[in-house]
RNA sequence: GGGAGAGUGUCCCGAGCGGCAAAGGGGGCGGACUGUAAAUCCGCUGGCUAAGCCUUCGUAGGUUCGAGUCCUACCUCUCCCA
């Protein structure tokens, strides 16, 4: 089907991962005859990588996978800048030990996905940092400056949205482009590395890179962006109010994580189910034709490999064995999150808001326990809460020895007195 | 440096004759229908010890019985002129 003879386009373009790619056939020809070096860039701006980060994070999946030489290029350096892409507004300029924590914190979930040199394999982690915190402004205009166009710089989306909608852009931010650009000719020189990827808002940015590169050393370098995922219904992935689906365990759980696949919508499913798990394609064109609520199997399964990938296979296992018990036979499963309390508490009796708002934080005050109670959303032990002056004393521990309590259908957490 | 505008419910956008816990969206949360989906419909979307009280409209003062609204100073941003 797809017209590619390399093993790594191949697979990329039957799973949906290409929205463009410059010079197809240059770079096809090289992935199949030799060893490609590939990098994405990551920012640190936060502690963990989110959903976001991750089909960016599938794509040197594949590419070491299909025997290539990936690299995670964190931007320690250009997060003390800020890319302007996609925001209208600038961002907070993070102070460097911020950046190296939140580094040191990524690099974890990146050996999830890749085999780095201590672990037999031969990926990279690179740090911009290392080249962009000693660069000596003037030798870097003279060197570097003169290539870029600033009438064309005006003409990029990043640049042209802040413009129009009359915000700021500091000369700070508008530099960012020209770091990107710098990050892949230094990454070519260093590692030979040839092909940048990326989400397509960075197609602009990458395309940057290659001619920077054959202006200064004559490189020969590729661009391959990723399309934007959005999911059916049209919303941005992952970017809800309540906050992003972290990556990292410690910020959102595995049955957390779990709970987000198998949430998503109908059409969405065979999408990423090649997206975002490694499954034979055969396999999920089996799924595909899943019809109706049969669909909840696939739902079930793209969220246990997801889960897996992300978290290993056991605790993949775990969370939806507990999804099993909890929707499916209303039991108290065991690994819900579970709060504990003091049983001196329990003992003299606990009112359900405090219960609700203050030991769980499933809702976020009083008054917003008392609206939920109104609206039917709060349960205690499966039972629906119509008092907001009940008490939670001993007497509603389960055989199990906890108190379940829910928010909705599908927020549940235990407590558990100690 | 001179001139003209703007900053509103701590998610976002946005209305607001001196009586305002403040219109309307979006988003979010809950309910109904389903399949832990989508679409649709309904309710909610400052806090508290809750028929009451407290805190909110860039910041600090002032005028007034009463200020988001009027006055003064300051801060930040945008535009025009130099």
């Amino acid at each position: 089907m797809s017209a590619y003879k390399s093993d790594f386009l191949n697979i990329l373009a039957e799973r949906g991962f290409i929205h463009q790619v410059s010079e197809p056939e240059a770079l096809d020809a090289r992935a199949k005859d030799g060893t490609l070096t590939a990098y994405i860039g990551y920012d640190c701006t936060a502690a963990s990588l989110h959903i976001g980060h991750l089909l960016p994070t599938m794509m040197l999946y594949w590419l070491q996978q299909t025997g290539h030489r990936p690299i995670a290029l964190m931007g320690g350096g250009t997060t003390r800048v800020g890319d302007p892409s996609g925001k209208d507004e600038s961002r907070k300029v993070l102070t460097e030990e911020v950046i190296n924590e939140n580094l040191a914190s990524i690099r974890k979930t990146f050996s999830k996905f890749l085999k780095f040199e201590s672990d037999g394999g031969n990926a990279i982690m690179a740090n911009n940092a290392d080249w962009l915190n000693t660069l000596n402004y003037i030798d870097f205009l003279r060197d570097v400056g003169r290539h870029f166009s600033v009438n064309r710089m005006l003409s990029f989306d990043s640049v042209k949205l802040r413009l129009e909608r009359q915000h700021e852009l500091s000369f700070l931010e508008f530099n960012y482009m020209i770091l990107q650009a710098y990050d892949f000719v230094e990454l070519n020189k260093r590692y030979d590395c040839a092909l940048q990827m990326g989400g397509s808002d960075q197609w602009g940015n990458i395309v940057n890179g290659i001619d920077l590169g054959r202006r200064l050393n004559n490189a020969h370098l590729f661009a391959l962006t990723a399309p934007l995922i959005t999911t059916a219904s049209g919303a941005k992935m992952g970017k809800t109010a309540a906050g992003a689906v972290w990556l990292n365990a410690d910020l959102l759980a595995p049955y957390g994580y779990w709970q987000f696949w198998r949430n998503t919508e109908d059409g969405d499913v065979t999408r990423f189910l090649k997206l975002f798990t490694t499954m034979p394609l055969s396999e999920i064109a089996r799924l595909d034709a899943l019809q109706g609520n049969e669909i909840n199997e696939a739902k079930k399964i793209l969220a246990t490999e997801a889960t897996a990938l992300m978290h290993g296979r056991a605790a993949a296992d775990e969370a939806a064995e507990t999804a099993r018990k909890t929707f499916e036979e209303g039991a108290h499963a065991e690994n819900l999150p579970t709060i504990e309390i003091a049983r001196a508490d329990l003992e003299q009796g606990v009112g359900v808001l405090v219960a609700f708002a203050e030991k769980t934080g499933l809702v976020s005050s009083n008054g917003d326990a008392r609206r939920q109670i109104k609206a039917g959303g709060l349960k205690v032990n499966d039972a629906t809460v119509t008092d907001d002056k009940m008490t939670l004393t001993s007497k509603e521990l389960t055989r199990e020895g906890v108190i379940k309590l829910s928010l909705g259908k599908k927020k549940h957490v235990l407590l558990k007195p100690v």
